[in-house]
DNA sequence: TATGAATGAGATTTCATTCAT
DNA sequence: TATGAATGAAATCTCATTCAT
């Protein structure tokens, strides 16, 4: 191990070391959320994921819970800073394409997608508002995409809420099927929902 | 309460009375499982919501996930007999419109679509391997009339396969949002659902 | 069913049938206990060998350490008679080899051996403290046998109490090993033991 | 207590205290399953006795039948091993002679034989079978030694089956009527049986 | 920071027994 | 007498969390 000139870690190297293994811990959190659920994951599992003994989990997180909003917490994150970056001037179509695929691209990735937008129910009261509280504007901005182009007249007219939801539903869904590794690459799925996805709107 | 000459409540009455037994505590958990999911969903919850002793509920069933087993199970049953009566003649998009209605009326239903396609996972390998084929033929039979459609040149060329499983993903994910009871009627959402994603395919 | 002239059937007819009901039950308990071991049998299990209703068994008997009760009763009543006829005349080691001999095949035989001495420890204090005598004067009638032989000289010295509980014990080991409707029938076990066991005392 | 220079107690002594529980629960649970059977015994019980939380024991053994199967091995073992030592060029009575004292002695210390031979039907069926293998090879080992020496006239004549089973079954019943800490010592019975025994075989 | 061990609350499940019919 | 259904207490087991080191 690295060590400075008095024998010990300085204290940001430390503090960097802190922050590397806390995402570690997230990323083999989401991976086991993934594939087995919340409620039916261990703390044990985790750390053996994550290479670690379950007590020393407690060393980073407080909680079981707290790992899962910290998931769910740094994959909306994710989405919303993709809403950001959105180039808002350009058609509608386009705009909804490339939510579509960030989206689809973020979901089918091994940390950020894992357990992102499913298993609020098991947060406790204050955390599930959080995520609720950023998923909802998250859902918002989408809408307000394809409200937009419903109003512009680039989409056909229909309730944006229950489309949008159509959407997201199908985006989200992907989860239980798509398993990471397989021949089929994200890009693929992403290009192919967004098709779909967007002709379904097209005026 | 009526008896016969016996004195005894007559053997059918009483096995009428069973199988309603049964289908209270089929109804009350889909609805627990619904709200909670399957693994936070305790037994206490859905004998309380069935109005009965926790012991009782294995009087019926034998065991947790039995009970999910049989929710599932009347939930894909009643799918694929949908698909039965579907009149393999009309116009594709004519087809997809009503399986889209059918499969959104019972996954909204009380009943039938509490948990109905999800949680698969939580079964023990023999009644998961059981659920999987007959959800596996469902999908088959939706992906047959998209890809018809598309030989036919009803609708735009694609993958069947991703396509399929953006409609079912839609479909499905409507368990997440969808409270029964509120004003939103689900034949609502089955028109707006049918309309958008069959005009995505709409050639 | 057989009736009388007034339609019912007659008390002692009554009283009989239920007597053969009880004999029943514990015949088919007993074999279920041998099988099994008391704590393992469910009061179902017993009912399913009987042919009646669990809840039926309650008619008859008071709980399921009755059952047992009654069944190590029978089998002890048994031998306490067997020790009644014998000849105390006879010469010691012949006396012997007929109590091995009756033991022996009273245990081997469905009924009686089922549960005969072993399990003890599952019968409340009361009902332990009477099968528990009756069983300690028949341990102390066959002592008084051996001990008669040393005295005699019929047989060689030794201590009476720990000669005694090696012949018993392998005489009631045999319920753990021997299968009835096997092709050694008890009788061939009755001679091998009793020559055995004798001749160990013989001077 | 002893620490090594990290200041936290040294791997191996860790190692050997787990060890030590194990072997305290072995021994604790040995003890409860000879007074009251394997199925009257409570997981509480067991932890009362070997002054742990319930749920700690699953800490070390992942059910109450792996419990009962450790102490039958352990038994089983050593029972096997004093077959190994046994010199068998020996005189057969003397070779019998030291098997039974062996068996006794084993099967009367805390420990060892409290369940040793006992209750192999509580046991699932994969660790039955390892243990009923091991079991009847020590029985074939017995039976070789009286087989033996009615072939080369030490002992009368008989069926070698039949007796070793007599003999094994007064030495295993010694459970149910020794009570350890009493006050006839574990060598009197052994040196009582093997007199006993034996002779019943003399030529 | 890190670990193995411990704990306590709670989960599912079983089962003798009782009850209404 | 007989039954199916119901109950309540207890059993085994799991697991997030904490603690001593």
């Amino acid at each position: 191990m690295v060590r400075n000139s008095n024998g010990r870690s300085s204290p940001d190297r430390r503090a960097r070391r802190a922050v590397a293994t806390r995402e570690a811990i997230l990323r083999a959190a989401a991976g086991v959320f993934r594939n087995r659920g919340f409620a039916e994951t261990g703390m044990r599992e985790i750390a053996a994921a994550a290479d670690l003994s379950p007590g020393n989990l407690y060393y980073y997180f407080k909680s079981k819970a707290d790992i899962l909003y910290f998931c769910q917490d740094h994959s909306v994150n994710r989405m919303l800073a993709t809403m950001k970056h959105l180039g808002r001037t350009q058609p509608s179509a386009e705009q909804l394409r490339q939510v579509i695929a960030a989206h689809l691209l973020c979901t089918l990735d091994e940390l950020d997608g894992a357990a992102a937008h499913t298993e609020v129910e098991s947060l406790p009261a204050d955390l599930r508002r959080k995520i609720v509280a950023k998923r909802d504007r998250y859902e918002r901005a989408v809408r307000r995409i394809v409200a937009e182009g419903m109003t512009r007249g680039a989409f056909v007219d229909g309730d944006p809420v229950l489309t949008t939801r159509a959407i997201l539903g199908a985006l989200n869904w992907t989860t239980r099927w798509y398993r990471p590794g397989g021949k089929l690459p994200p890009q693929a799925v992403a290009d192919a929902f967004a098709n779909y996805l967007v002709r379904g709107l097209a005026a």
